[in-house]
DNA sequence: GACAATACCAAGCAAGCGCTTGGTTTGTAA
DNA sequence: TTACAAACCAAGCGCTTGCTTGGTATTGTC
């Protein structure tokens, strides 16, 4: 279970919670409950017995069912912006930035984080309206990070299309690869999956 | 309301119901409650309220409520695969096909079976196991459709990535138009929308 | 070792859920 | 007009839901 530096300096600023912690382990089960079984029928219960405690003791922790998956959601956008912006500024050309933004989201959500990433997807319904707004402001940020890097490309002329646009089509192509994409041995790989789809847009 | 001539056939066969009728009507609102509020948080006393009977009521027409998550389905799949299979059909060349499949299916999810799409899309999980192999056979025709035509461009070395992934990549970016997209006077039309897609995968 | 503060449990409440029941209205056809 | 089925209503049952309450361990601190 080694630890990123990036995940480290976030859990230390108290922006995302430690995995170990009784809190990131809540977090961690919540996240994977909500995408199996979707948010409505995840109980308290399900969610309690998932960390072992009684479903009464949730609320020790959190006021209401509904902050549960806010929180999955804030510290999923958070952690992953500092993914992202960190795989973007080691590459070089923006061809390279796109390609690693790429890499980087199919990673988010194939791997580790997959499920509080189909969280973010699935489950935006089941936030209230007051907590949406406050997601959707991370999510900003996390958008600007793609549209600065498809924007350069597309002053140079690489881009076949608008560049809000293409972000539009990669969020649910890339996103919706959760559906299907399963690594096995001699299959795909995400690299290679991530080749694919630079080629399908000509780059 | 005037009703195109693949759906009137598809309702003389009784393979779509009529949405003049009790049935076609309930499914419709279903399909609208089921998109903005998801399946779960939709009750039956919702669904009955839809089309002005008591929830009990609904159970003369379906068995449970599930059956009328399934039949929006069913349904919807029915009638899209009758609709793409036509409008691949009135197009020539494989490039004009793939163009008259996405202009479809674009059509579909922005257009007035847009809430039922939708429902395709993010209440798989709510469906039963048993329901989701019968919804999965009429899913699997559809795909084979999108399938052959992609081949075929393939096959003239016209597609840059795999057939496969091309069509699970357009099923991500398609349905999450559904998300943001939103014709405006003097904005982005359908064609539009239609020209960028097939220019980012360089056609 | 005293003492808060934190983390938890056992029990259960009020509300809302899908669905059933027994009976009434409405439409249709002879 | 009669007969009968299809469509509906009014009432409510049994169960599950999110959350609350009052009390008990556990933990960290000086």
């Amino acid at each position: 279970m080694s630890q990123n530096p990036i995940l480290k300096s976030l859990i230390a600023e108290q922006l995302v919670s430690d995995p170990g912690s009784a809190r990131g382990r809540l977090l961690t089960e919540a996240a994977r409950l909500f995408r199996d079984k979707g948010y409505e029928r995840t109980t308290v219960r399900d969610l309690a017995a998932a960390v072992g405690i009684q479903s009464g003791s949730l609320f020790h922790h959190f006021r209401t069912k509904e902050e549960i998956l806010k929180a999955v959601m804030v510290e999923t956008i958070r952690l992953n912006t500092a993914l992202m912006q960190a795989a973007a500024d080691q590459a070089e050309s923006p061809r390279g930035k796109l390609k690693a933004l790429v890499r980087a989201e199919l990673e988010s959500i194939n791997g580790q984080t997959g499920e509080a990433m189909a969280v973010l997807v699935y489950e935006w319904r089941s936030l209230s309206e007051g907590s949406r707004a406050e997601v959707l402001e991370l999510r900003d940020i996390y958008e600007g990070l793609w549209l600065s890097v498809l924007e350069e490309l597309s002053g140079k002329g690489q881009l076949k299309a608008e560049p809000f646009i293409v972000r539009r089509m990669l969020t649910g192509a890339l996103s919706w690869t959760v559906t299907w994409y399963k690594p096995e041995r001699g299959g795909l790989t995400l690299d290679g999956l991530t080749e694919q789809v630079m080629a399908m847009m000509g780059l």
